[in-house]
DNA sequence: GCAATTTTTGCTCACGGGAGCAAGAGGAAT
DNA sequence: ATTCCTCTTGCTCCCGTGAGCAAAAATTGC
């Protein structure tokens, strides 16, 4: 059928629509955008005539002419970590109701950052969102130097950089949540599971939980680092950290900065160290991932409020501004069986 | 800093960087094309130039004067399997390092996916890569009606439709070795856990298996259906299924169309039903998802080639024909402890 | 019914770069 | 030195749309 393969290749225009419709070219372009005046009748017209030729219009013409792409970049660093399929279900979503496309990019790592920025740039993207954590100070030093990007949008994760915004839980508010939590559920010897402390890009969760432990009982508890937020990984170090210890010496509980830490300690403790859980140790979270609510884990954790996160995301997309857009949210403790 | 913000904002086009280094915006042009033909001192003067100006070529403009975009639509509708993540990891790094951005678009349910095709319609992307279940043959019929792209790709699905090119673990192969499998390990009293069967999409693995123990044992082994390839909902049929079973009539293996349902069955079965796995009920997945090597799981299950999958992928994409360019592919059988 | 508005329409110019051609520069062969 | 050939370079003409203005049409008020 040759006639319906040329209907598949043929670069239909507006001019051809225009044609079709018997209006010039700028009101059937009119037809298909939102802000624009165009009386219903010949609205209907070019709608009808569209269909017929199977019209669509052009978004890169259209970005090119007004210098607005409605694309945001999504630079994603650590595909490993369940929570990011989380925000990217909710981002990818949200943000296309809204009519914001996403070019997804994947940061291999922290030197990748930089030309992972360059591709969101020669896309002219409105905005950049960066999920992750290899997202230092300097990384960022450098990418507002070097953007063709409105904003610079750091979501799920505080920063102090002033020319960026970032969307994200209130990590002081929450981890207090959870330290009284922990002291009123009566666990008295925690130990802090925490990730990487990459350069200045840290989370305050650790700093929290200490403050809070040394406000209230006058000692420091003890923390160890994870040198990713991998749950194997976390496995090891904690089996390192506990296995040789006399059991009057082990923590009641360990507080981990988030679950694929505290899934990864969970599995050791009960597979390696064959103590139970919560009786021996009890665990707790960060993020609230599908995982944590699986009977096998049934961990206690902090809930992120992501939709509305999003839902603020869009409405910063559309904000003029550019400064002082930075917003704080509060989740919420979900308690289960772990702790 | 005003000039540092005239920096950032200023839209630098190829004719500043002429200007700047005393050569043609032609010129400019030709030093970051690939195939351009261009002289090493003209080269080095535009390099130079435009590293001083901070200039980035605009890929909007490139692709639309070029009719190649080099942009490719990721549709995606399931973001609760975490294998999409790690299929989403493995296109996003391989794609990214081949020169393709992607334009993520997360399909909310059958009736949206013409409307996702539309999103990528208008971004004129060179492909369209489906990751998913709910594209069956009808939709697909819809979608190259109305396409604006040159190519429709399944990935990790097989397809019979004639117009689209579909890359995919051969599953009557990779079936029938599992089929095996759970024969010489001596199961005799297989289940099969299948997922949804929407209209015309379905896998040919349940069919397979059952034909397999056909032809083997004579008899049909029994079978059960989940509305979804979610975990819990698996948990929740498993559990209908079994719970009210006299033991002597329970299967000695589940056998489970994918990872997530063999990972929901195995919850169940043993915090509800309290059994063992292997020696009570053996289970085996498909997908290898990271879950699947975690000591709770070690599930037995099936790997899919993904890296040479995505490899083959972008030969395609760079490919000038538009069909037969299927394949299929062959992975590995991975023994774990779940049978 | 006529002027004053308001809405709708067509148009010029611009967005930033690519294809393909013709002119220019440089080198090799004679 | 001349001719021929090849590699570079500049140029014209697009790609498909939007902003903003001026002309045309429709609406309002009296």
């Amino acid at each position: 059928m040759p006639d319906d393969k040329k209907a598949i290749f043929a670069n239909i225009t507006a001019d051809d629509v225009a044609n079709e419709a018997g209006v010039s070219r700028w009101t059937v372009n009119r037809a298909f955008r939102k802000e624009a005046s165009i009386s219903p009748k010949s609205l209907e017209k070019v709608r009808a005539a569209a269909e017929r030729l199977g019209y669509v219009p052009d978004l890169r013409a259209a970005s090119l002419a007004s210098d607005r792409s409605n694309l945001v970049a999504l630079l994603i660093d650590d595909f490993a970590n369940p929570h990011k399929l989380v925000m990217m279900e909710r981002l990818t979503r949200i943000l296309r109701r809204e009519g914001w496309d996403i070019l997804l990019i994947n940061t291999l790592d922290r030197n990748d950052a930089g030309h992972a920025l360059l591709n969101a740039s020669q896309r002219r993207v409105d905005a950049v969102i960066l999920i992750g954590l290899q997202f230092d100070d300097d990384m960022l030093e450098t990418a507002l130097h070097a953007r063709r990007f409105r904003k610079l949008i750091i979501f799920a994760r505080s920063s102090r950089n002033p020319d960026t915004i970032s969307i994200a839980v209130d990590d002081v508010e929450s981890m207090n949540e959870m330290a009284i939590y922990v002291n009123e559920r009566g666990y008295r010897r925690p130990m802090f599971l925490a990730g990487p402390r990459t350069s200045s890009a840290h989370l305050l969760r650790k700093e929290t939980f200490v403050e809070y432990w040394r406000q209230h009982f006058g000692i420091e508890p003890e923390t160890v680092e994870v040198s990713a937020y991998d749950p194997a990984l976390a496995s090891d170090v904690v089996e390192n950290v506990l296995s040789s210890r006399n059991p009057a010496m082990l923590p009641d509980i360990l507080v981990c900065e988030n679950d694929s830490l505290a899934i990864g300690a969970t599995d050791v403790i009960r597979h390696k160290l064959g103590l139970r859980i919560p009786e021996d140790i009890a665990i707790t979270g960060f993020d609230d991932v599908p995982q944590a609510d699986n009977p096998n884990y049934s961990l206690t954790t902090y809930r992120q409020p992501l939709t509305e996160m999003v839902e603020y995301l869009v409405e910063v997309l559309s904000n003029p501004d550019q400064t002082n857009l930075n917003r704080l949210f509060t989740g919420a403790l979900i308690a289960r069986r772990s702790a």
